[in-house]
RNA sequence: GCCGGUGUAGCUCAGCGGUAGAGCAACCGCCUCGUAAGCGGUAGGCCGCCGGUUCGAAUCCGGCCACCGGCUCCA
């Protein structure tokens, strides 16, 4: 057979040569070298056979892709050193049954059925045992065997493996990897890619959690303990991530939720409700008042509806039964002989579609748009809820735009600049956008086909016009129409959804919606759902993390704190922040007995944005001494010079400071 | 909801069968101070809740609740 090599010189080798092959045509220093190979774009291990004409590329340890190769053997010597530790507890090695143990973002995992729990303090013992497989430098084998062969490895006693051969395509080659030997050694069913040896694995990995895994993502089915671990080519590469993630930590919102004092999630008014404190709703405020000012720039009409809606409602939308799982079970008083039944909110578009409906609509009228901060309650899994980010009860900011057919793509060109603004303001650079569409072959949807296609394909349109980058990914739809929603990271890499826009043909269709249009008929508008900001709760969650609780000015919940420098200058400090209060700063003057150093540092741990210090000298000139946060004195200047550029700073809602 | 883990003062944590501790915060007092923690004192606990084992439980066991890490779900 003939393989090529990246400069285009054709190598000839015997049938079923592997990478390895081809390294030791190469040389000696390659055959010691490589580690892998892209084979006509794909990563292949050592092992695997080329195919006939393949363009191949000989990987080093220097080259990225060696992660993915240590790594996945990592999984597999995982898998051995959990054998091995419950043989040593005097379990038959066969009780662990394995599910699968792929290559994820910092390292691996493997899903495991073991004979008992696998707690955080089995981890060291368990990696002890992987270190000393690495050590024996275990070399690998990989081999094919027919179906029937590698079924009857598994049947009856590993009941996981069995499934994944039975899922394989008939076509599909079905391959083993064997680490050692019989005498000593593992063999895992899998498709690779894997170094060569258990010694080309780098000693810088660590087992770091265990945690509960439905088989194949599946909650009917049997929950095996999954292992995690990180591992990186380098130990300052291990170093740094674990630096990481102590930084990471410091940024969690609920950490400085209650630091900062923004928000309380009590446990006596009930998990996954939050209580605003005083400084975070200045946070919300804030966002409100920018939303509004957008909206009713961009032709928007404010209104307010009630937190309850009556089941019927619900019903003729389809919200409920649909999603009478995570919705707080309907108020009834049929025990008291009323029939009527009610339902907490846990979406705003049946009371808006109702102001729609009040009056017979005009195509004059479209596109109408209906705005209001709803506040839902959705019955989230007690498992779920983590701070603000999933919560049972949050308020959207939340729009339903109603429009004819022909105005739905620049409607939604609109909204998607309005998310873009947000996002902007923000400087929430680091999001991706997802188009989520229906999966054919769900029936969690309804309307019919027709009008989904026309739907999707509106987004799509609208959002290559917009130049925008997304994914496209399938079943990702609301039960009611296709939508683009934005994603983003929090601090530990959990992605969350913010803004969405969706695009419904069957809301107005189950309504029976009309509009009367310039022939005198009636047609059915078309409603865009949309939310920026997704919810407030999640919005600033997310936003505490991305600043580090180092709010932009605009929105800090205390923007400037005057501290004099001894009490001499109390009436001073008392009036510099009288005066930035009357121009609409939050100002406070710090007047704790506590030395000036103190209330510095407090006022640098509380993240203020703007500390004047406030002496003799700055009293006598009326001037202050202006620090900025985390920068240090910046100098003094008059009153009226810091108080113009900071409202500057302020009414611009500026990421950077003025000073 | 499921699997594993953790619950000690407002916060961070020590104590892990024998009368409950520290630092910070709070409160009181002294210091009157020039850009990130001045000094001294006082108070603060059904050791998450309920039950069990024990002469004796914060400590061991069980149930419940809450939280943490994942899985599942997310209009």
């Amino acid at each position: 057979m003939t393989v090529y090599l990246p400069d285009g010189k054709a190598l000839d080798l015997p049938e079923g040569a592997t990478a390895k092959d081809v390294a030791r045509a190469l040389g000696p220093a390659w055959e010691r070298e490589a580690v892998g190979a892209i084979v006509d774009g794909e990563l292949y291990d050592l092992l695997k056979p080329l195919p006939e004409g393949a363009k191949v590329r000989l990987l080093t340890e220097k080259d990225p892709e060696y992660q993915l190769l240590f790594r996945h053997t990592l999984a597999h010597v995982l898998a051995q050193a959990v054998k091995e530790f419950f043989a040593e507890k005097g379990y038959d090695p066969e009780s662990v049954k394995l599910g699968v143990g792929p290559v994820i973002e910092k390292g691996f995992y493997y899903d495991i059925d073991a004979p008992e729990p696998i707690s955080d303090e089995d981890l060291p013992a368990i990696e002890e045992k992987m270190r000393a497989i690495i050590a024996k430098d275990l070399p690998l084998r990989r081999f094919v065997l027919p179906r029937e062969v590698a079924l009857s490895r598994y049947q009856g006693k590993d009941p996981y493996k069995t499934e994944l051969i039975l899922d394989l395509p008939e076509d599909e080659e079905i391959s083993f990897y064997q680490q050692g030997d019989e005498a000593y050694g593992f063999t895992d069913l899998c498709r690779g890619p894997h170094v060569p040896s258990t010694g080309r694995i780098p000693p810088h990995f660590k087992l770091t959690h265990v945690a509960g895994a439905y088989w194949r993502g599946d909650e009917k089915r049997p929950m095996l303990q999954r292992v995690y671990g990180v591992a990186f080519r380098t130990a300052e590469e291990l170093k740094e991530y674990l630096w990481q993630l102590e930084e990471a930590k410091k940024r969690d919102h609920r950490r400085l939720g209650r630091e900062l004092e923004l928000f309380l999630i009590d446990p006596m008014v009930g998990k996954g409700l939050v209580l605003w404190l005083p400084k975070g709703n200045v946070i919300r405020e804030e966002l409100m008042a920018f939303m509004r000012e957008e909206q009713i720039k961009r032709g928007y009409q404010l209104v307010t509806t009630p937190h309850i809606g009556s089941l019927e409602l619900y019903r003729t939308s389809g919200h409920y039964p649909y999603y009478a799982e995570s919705q707080f079970p309907p108020i009834s008083f049929k025990e008291r002989g009323e029939e009527e039944e009610y339902l907490l909110k846990p979406m705003n578009c049946p009371h808006h579609i109702r102001i729609y409906a009040f009056k017979k609509r005009s195509y004059r009228e479209l596109p109408l748009r209906l705005a209001e901060f709803g506040t839902v309650y959705r019955y989230e899994k007690a498992g779920e809820l983590l701070g603000l980010t999933r919560v049972r009860g949050f308020t959207q900011d939340d729009a339903h735009l109603f429009c004819t057919p022909e105005q739905v793509k620049e409607e939604f060109l609109g909204v998607l600049d309005l998310v873009l603004k947000v996002l902007s303001t923000l400087g929430l650079k680091d999001y991706r956008a997802r188009i989520g569409t229906r999966d054919p072959k769900s029936d969690k949807y309804v309307g019919d086909e027709a009008k989904w296609s026309l739907a999707e394909r509106q987004i799509e349109e609208a959002a290559l016009e917009a130049g925008l980058h997304y994914t496209v990914e399938e079943g990702d739809a609301a039960f009611y129409g296709p939508k683009l929603d934005f994603v983003v990271k929090d601090a530990l890499g959990r992605e969350w959804q913010l803004g969405t826009i969706q695009v419904d043909y069957n809301l107005p269709e189950r309504f029976g919606l009309t509009y009367v249009g310039p022939d005198g008929a009636e047609h059915r508008p078309v409603m865009i759902h949309r939310a920026p900001f997704g919810s407030l709760e999640r919005f600033i969650g997310i936003l505490i993390e991305h600043f580090a609780g180092d709010f932009p000015l605009w929105l800090s919940p205390e923007q400037v704190a005057v501290i004099p420098v001894s009490e001499k200058q109390e009436d001073y400090a008392r009036e510099v922040a009288a005066r930035l209060r009357a121009a609409g700063l939050r100002a406070e003057a710090d007047l704790r007995p506590e030395r000036m150093q103190a209330r510095i540092r407090d006022a640098e741990v509380q993240k203020v944005p703007y500390v004047l210090v406030v002496g003799d000298r700055e009293k006598a000139e009326g001037t202050v001494s202006v620090r900025r946060r985390h920068r240090g004195n910046l100098g003094s200047m008059p009153l009226a010079a810091f108080l113009e550029g900071v409202l500057r700073e302020y009414r611009e809602r500026r990421l950077e400071p003025v000073f």
